[in-house]
DNA sequence: CGTGCACAGTTGAAGCATCAAGTGTAAAGT
DNA sequence: ACTTTACACTTGATGCTTCAACTGTGCACG
C-alpha cells in the first residue's frame, strides 16, 4: 500500500516503526536476562525508588508509568508475590491504596539500575550521540505532546497527605 | 534511581520511554477501533499487498515485519482463519511455505490503509514538522543500527522462485 | 549413500496486556 | 438524610506474545 504519505515521510517513518518493534524487544530481552524483569515491571520499581518514603498511590504511579490502573494493579500482585513491594490502604482517603517498595524491592533495583543504564546509553543515548540528544528531545516532547491533548506532561499532580 | 545518564539524558530517555509506551498503545488502539487489527497483523497484511504476486516466503515476510517466526505464524493463523491470508507449500523448495494475500484481504488492507496513514500523520509526521523529519530519520537510523548489528537494513534478501 | 547439521516452519504452554465488569469509598446534588 | 455520580481500585476472562520443543526438508562432508 502506497501509503499518503510523501516518499521521505513514509522512509522516515517505515524505519521508525521498524525502532519501535526493535528497541522495546531488546531493552527487554536485556533486563529479562539480566534480572529477571520485564521492562515496565522495573520502571514501576524504579519509580517507587525515586519517591521519599518509597511509596506512593496506585493511581500516582500509574501515571508516572503511563498504565492504566488495571496494567498496574496486575503488575503491582506479581511483584508483591515476590515481596519487592506492598500494598496498603491509605489513612486518609479510604479509596486510595499505596503500593511501597520493600528492602528486598530496594535493592532489586539497585542491582538492575546499572545494567539498564548502560543497556539504554549503548543503544540510544550513544547510538544518537552527544549532539543529537537535544533533537531527540525535541522530537519526543512534540510526539508526546500530540498523544496527551490534555497537556499533563506532568505539572506534579499533588498527592495531598498519606 | 538515578541512572548514570546526565541530567539532560536522562530527560530525553525519560520523554522517549514515555512514548514508546503511549505511541504504539495509540495507533494499536485506532487500528482497533477502526479495522479490528492490530498494528502488527496490519502490518504484515500490508507488506503481502505490497508484493508483485501478493505473496511471499513466511521467512522472509518475517524479516520484514522484524519479528520471529513464531510469531507470525501464530498470526498468520489467525488471518487466515478470517480468511484474509492463505498457506501453501512452495513448489521449488519443499521446507518454505508461502503467505498469499486473498482477495478478501487485499480490500480489508485498501479498507483500513487510509485511517492508519492519517493517524501516522497525526500523531508522528505532523507533530514533528516538516523541518524535523530529516532529523527523525537520521536518529532512529543511528538506533536502528545499534540495534542490528548484522546490518542487514535491508539488502534485499533475493527470494530465489517460487 | 548416509549421517549430521542447519534451515523453515509449526505447535502448545505459560506469561503478560487489555477489556469489561465489579466493589467500595468520597463528594455533589436535592 | 438519600440518591447519584465520580473516583480508585480489583478481578476474571480473553487474546496476543514468547519460549521451548518438535517436525520435516535440504545441504555438506566423509
Amino acid at each position: 500500500m502506497a501509503d499518503w504519505l510523501t516518499a521521505e515521510e513514509q522512509r522516515a517513518w517505515r524505519r521508525t516503526a521498524a525502532m519501535f518493534t526493535l528497541l522495546p524487544a531488546a531493552l527487554d530481552a536485556a533486563m529479562q536476562r539480566d534480572a529477571g524483569l520485564t521492562q515496565f515491571s522495573y520502571l514501576v520499581l524504579a519509580m517507587l525508588s525515586e519517591e521519599p518514603g518509597r511509596t506512593m498511590p496506585m493511581s500516582e504511579l500509574a501515571s508516572m508509568v503511563s498504565s492504566s490502573l488495571s496494567r498496574l494493579s496486575h503488575v503491582v500482585s506479581r511483584l508483591e508475590k515476590q515481596g519487592w513491594v506492598t500494598r496498603e490502604p491509605c489513612q486518609d482517603n479510604g479509596r486510595v491504596t499505596m503500593a511501597r517498595l520493600t528492602d528486598a524491592g530496594w535493592d532489586k533495583v539497585v542491582a538492575a539500575a546499572p545494567g539498564h543504564a548502560a543497556e539504554v546509553r549503548r543503544l540510544v543515548i550513544d547510538a544518537v550521540g552527544p549532539d543529537r540528544i537535544a533533537d531527540l528531545d525535541a522530537i519526543t516532547g512534540a510526539i508526546l505532546r500530540r498523544l496527551d491533548p490534555g497537556g499533563k506532561m506532568r505539572a506534579n499532580p499533588l498527592s495531598q497527605g498519606c
